[in-house]
DNA sequence: GGAGCGTTAGTCAAAATTGAATAGGGGGCG
DNA sequence: CGCCCCCTATTCAATTTTGACTAACGCTCC
C-alpha cells in the first residue's frame, strides 16, 4: 500500500466534497509531496480508481468561474469512509509500513478517538518489539553474530530503526495521554485544509505550474516567514 | 530511484556473469525480497531494461541440462561498471534515500575502498544534519513550535529519524574506522552470492514457483517492508 | 489592446511494479 | 506407469507511478 490513497481519502473526507486541484494543492499545504508519492498524476489517479471502485462518489461538475476545464469533485461514501479507517489503522499499527504511510496516519490521527489512537500506537510498539527479536533471531543462527560479515550491517541497521521508531512512538504516546491535541469527538475537530482563497503559507511556489522543481526530500525552498495563524493549532 | 536497479547490477557485477534466475536467488539470499520490491517481475524487467541502456550486455544461452526455457546471460559493460557505482556512492551518502537503497549500499559497501566508504558516510551524516536544521527551520518559522498542531507531530517524527539514521551511521563509521571487514583492494574479497549449486541457507522456500502454496497461513497481504515475518528459519 | 505570464484544473504516454501464469523436465509414489 | 508436485527459468497482463503536456481564463504591463 502506498500513501496515496489514504492521503487522498482523508483528504476529501476533511473537505467534506473536493475536486482534484483542492487535494492536490492540501496535500502540498501539508508538505506531503516532500515525504511522499503525492504528484498530480497519482492523486488523479487515485481519484478516479477509487470512484471506480465505490470508495468516492463522483459529481461532474461545469467549469469555475476562473478559467480552466470543468471538473469533478468527490465525496466519500460509506464504503470510502470504511476504507479510510482501515487504511488509517493499519499506517499506525503496524510496523511494515514505510515512512510516508506513518506521516499520513499521524496527519490523520485526529481523526480518530482518542484512546484508539493510542491503542494503536501501543499496537504499533509491540509489533516492533516483536520484529526486532525476530530480525535478531533470524540473521544470529548459531556462531554468533559476525558471521555474515558486513551483511550482518543490514541487520543492524534495521534493528536500530526499529527501537528509534519505537522511542519515538512512545514519547508520542505519552503526550496524547498527557492531553495533548483534540481529538475526535472532543469538541471543535482540528481543520487541517485550505478554506476556499485561503493562501497556502508553507507554498513552495514551486510545486503549482510548471517550474523548476528542486531536489526531492525535504530539500529546496526554505523558508516563508510567516507562520500559520487562523484555527490551526493546539488544545483549547 | 529504487533500490532495484543497485541490487541487480551488483548482484550480476558479483557473479561476473550471471541470469536472472540467478540474480533472484542472490537476493532472496540477501534478505532483500524483505526489505526491497526485488519481486521476479521487477528482477527480469531491470535486467532487460538496462540491457537496452547499454549498461548490460546479454548473451542467449541454450536451455539448460536441468530442464526450463533458454535463459540469457547478462555481464557489466563499462558504462554499468559506472552506473552502479553512481548508484551505490548515492545511496550511501544522500539522506534522501528510502531505507531499502540504504540497505543495498550497505550490501555492496565492501566493494569500494574503505577510505571512500568512511567519505560516504561522513557525507551522508553531514547530510542528514542539514536536512535536520532544514526541516526545524521551515516548520517552526517564529511562534515556536506547537503552533502547527499534531501536524508538528510528523516533523518531530522526521526530525526523530534524521537523527536516529545520523548515530546509527556514526556507529558505522566507527567499526569500519576501527578496521572491521575486507574492503576493496584489501585482500580476498567477500563473496556474497551462492555458489553454483549450493543451498540457501536463508531460503524461506515459498518464493519459488507457482503450485500449492504450503501453509503458507494468514499473514496475508503483508506489505512492503515487512520485515521477515513467515516461517524462515527452522533451522537447526 | 494584446503579448505574455500565472493560476486553475486535468490529461496522457511512457516507465516501473505487481501478482499470477507459463512451460518443460525430474522424482517419488501408489 | 501415470499422476501430481516441485524446481528451473522466464513471461505477461494489469495496475501504479512518473514527468511532461494541454487548455482556458484573468491580470498586468507596455
Amino acid at each position: 500500500m502506498s500513501a496515496i490513497r489514504l492521503l487522498v481519502l482523508g483528504a476529501v473526507r476533511q473537505h467534506g466534497r473536493a475536486h482534484g486541484y483542492q487535494v492536490r494543492n492540501d496535500l502540498e499545504y501539508w508538505g506531503a509531496h516532500e515525504w511522499s508519492n503525492a504528484k498530480p498524476g497519482s492523486i488523479y489517479h487515485a481519484l478516479k480508481q477509487m470512484a471506480k471502485e465505490g470508495l468516492l462518489h463522483a459529481h461532474d461538475i461545469a467549469p469555475s468561474t476562473a478559467g480552466g476545464p470543468p471538473r469533478t469533485e468527490y465525496e466519500l461514501t460509506a464504503a470510502g469512509e470504511a476504507e479510510f479507517f482501515a487504511l488509517l489503522r493499519a499506517a499506525l499499527s503496524r510496523h511494515d509500513q514505510k515512512a510516508d504511510v506513518l506521516s499520513a496516519g499521524i496527519g490523520f490521527l485526529l481523526d480518530l478517538p482518542r484512546a484508539e489512537a493510542v491503542a494503536l500506537l501501543q499496537e504499533r510498539v509491540r509489533a516492533l518489539e516483536a520484529w526486532r527479536s525476530e530480525v535478531t533471531g533470524y540473521y544470529t543462527p548459531e556462531g554468533g553474530p559476525g558471521q555474515l560479515g558486513h551483511i550482518g550491517e543490514i541487520m543492524h541497521m534495521w534493528v536500530h530503526s526499529a527501537d528509534s521508531g519505537a522511542a519515538w512512538t512512545r514519547g508520542l504516546i505519552e503526550r496524547i495521554e498527557g492531553g495533548a491535541y483534540v481529538f475526535a469527538g472532543e469538541g471543535a475537530p482540528f481543520v487541517g485544509v485550505l478554506a476556499d482563497g485561503e493562501e497556502n503559507p508553507y507554498a513552495t511556489r514551486d510545486g503549482g505550474a510548471d517550474g523548476g522543481r528542486e531536489g526531492a526530500g525535504g530539500e529546496g525552498d526554505g523558508g516563508e516567514g510567516d507562520g500559520g495563524e487562523g484555527d490551526r493549532g493546539g488544545r483549547g
